[in-house]
DNA sequence: CATGAATGAGACTTCATTCAT
DNA sequence: TATGAATGAAGTCTCATTCAT
């Protein structure tokens, strides 16, 4: 662990949160204790506490970078633009390795939201970044020509993104992944029969 | 104040396993404390233990509850030998009035069972009813000649089911019920566009 | 179960008391709850109170109804004036089958006399009717010459006792039966060998 | 307050060790609150579970504790390998400093071995090196010929032990000290009589 | 800065006791 | 009188957070 190199303090943050992400999202927020958290990385419950004021603002902090790495693959992938690549397997892969659609983390940010202004601020903006993003790829290529006219761009957006979290959620429940990735090229194959011109 | 009548303690035990399900699937099980639970039952916290031995056990058979009703709609539903019906928004109200799907308590469900195995064995009976139920209705309709050959039952099936959970997880992080629903409508449109013969 | 005779209450408490008496002697105050007296006794809880004020009343009534039994046993044995037949196994037996020289009672209460008066006065006086009524024995043999002039009534009573007391708790921690009596009456045959002009 | 020296977990583990066995065996096990102990040691009740996983589990390492000091004693004893020496008042007066034979707490010991296999293996095991030793040494002293041939090594044994346990129960019951040992020495000095060649 | 022992608020659970039926 | 569902006080245990070293 190097100690007195002045980007040290924001590596270990980083450190601290990454880790926090991971565990956050596998188990939950109340089934994941501080002293898990300090374990695994290998460190003292208090050195967490001289980066993050409480587990709370930890849980946000980690939920904020989540919601940054989301927001750079779509914006790449919205930047490829090109619908059709979203029905492949590799597509799906990758989000999968990123935690995105993470519905565990979701939920859970979901219920903290209920008592926490930032949280909802946040999460509502992470979620309409997706959104938004798709919507206006889909309008783009509605003008292109390469998707039909009558498709409401806002409901395959959405029926998108709800896919995917479903599918992440069966693949958190136990399901083969294969048989997810092959459910994922499947289905987004008779959306996109019916949507390309 | 023993009430004589012999159905008491039954009513009792349902009237608990409503306020849970309806608590635990909007707080999460952790966030739901046996007091809350209590309270907004107007009884005290022992008298839910007269019925349940402990919180895990009540969250177990809540969600037992929860997965029988589920499974009810859903015996209907293939009953009525209709795969074209699954498509309308009628069927996708029906789903949400009864919780069907509930992600909250799904996520906790997952959770919990990684460290139960009571639970992971009626998870798995719950989510293979569904699954199963679909699959055979498919085959049946491949026979009949209504569903194109080719199709996938497998895939197709879990698709219908993903798809149906990640919509309900966007209505809990706050999304409108009837763009849900018309979402729902629309996809589901599409896919039955590719599959029916 | 008799209904309306008269001598039905006393019948029911003395079942109870038997019952109870039998329950804190086995498992100790704490560990026997109300609900399993009740039960094993095939009535309801509130039965129990309608004849004892509480469970403490009761654990106090039961080990008055003890002291009574083992008063009895001593008063006949003094009586029969001989000192010789302690040292047998068929006295050992005796006091055996009445539950006589309990520890595990007797720890118990002696713990509940750390703040209840009634109690304590109890103890000392069932303690104390054994050991008078021994030492008097004692010294009438003295005087009679079947026993030594030189020896000490008061500790040889409480000798006597106290083996008794022992090998008591020695056959509740597993001891075997044969082998304890057996060592009874080895021990005692020492001592009145000793003893016995 | 971490201190940095090594030693100071173990040390503060041995206070509480110490505390609770003083506590349990005077009320015993369900009189003693884990919040009693944490008061009387000055700490929090959190504190103990720092060092124990729970009540039992403290209990039982308390009872080790005391199980290994009473072997100490009494291996000092046997390689003195005298048995005139254990009718002395001063080997009875060691025996109660070091609070052996607490049946206070071999009470409880006793009846939590009903339901807790540790425990009762370690219980059979304490008191098995006291017997064992115990008969080893007598049968040692028949080869010798300080102990007469015809002297049943387990029955004495059992003798010596079981007038110790006794002897400390009515101590605990608030007999006079100088009575009990007196009783002992009498006693003891009694069955020497008989036994030694 | 880091550590980790200690704290203390709060959650779960038990069980003697009550009381409406 | 008997019943047993309900109560509520009390006890066990957990864990985020603090702070002396």
């Amino acid at each position: 662990m190097p100690k007195v190199v002045p980007e040290y303090k924001e590596q270990a943050r980083m450190r601290i949160i990454e880790k926090a992400l991971e565990m956050f999202s596998e188990r939950g927020f109340y089934r994941t204790r501080m002293a898990d958290i300090a374990d695994s990385l290998g460190v003292s419950k208090g050195a967490i506490y001289q980066y993050f004021k409480s587990k709370e603002q930890l849980f946000i902090e980690a939920l904020r970078h989540h919601g940054g790495k989301r927001a750079d693959v779509v914006r790449d992938f919205l930047e490829s633009g090109s619908l059709e690549s979203i029905s492949t397997g590799q597509f799906f892969d990758e989000m999968l390795e990123l935690r995105l659609g993470s519905l565990a983390l979701n939920t859970d940010l979901l219920r903290e939201t209920a008592r926490n202004e930032a949280l909802r601020k946040m999460l509502i903006g992470v979620a309409d970044g997706w959104g938004r993003g798709l919507v206006e790829l889909i309008d783009e290529m509605k003008r292109v020509g390469t998707v039909r006219d009558d498709v409401d761009s806002s409901s395959l957006s959405r029926g998108i993104l709800a896919l995917r979290d479903g599918l992440y959620s069966h693949l958190m429940m136990g399901a083969d992944k294969s048989d997810v990735r092959e459910t994922w090229v499947v289905i987004m194959g008779y959306v996109m029969n019916d949507v390309l011109a």
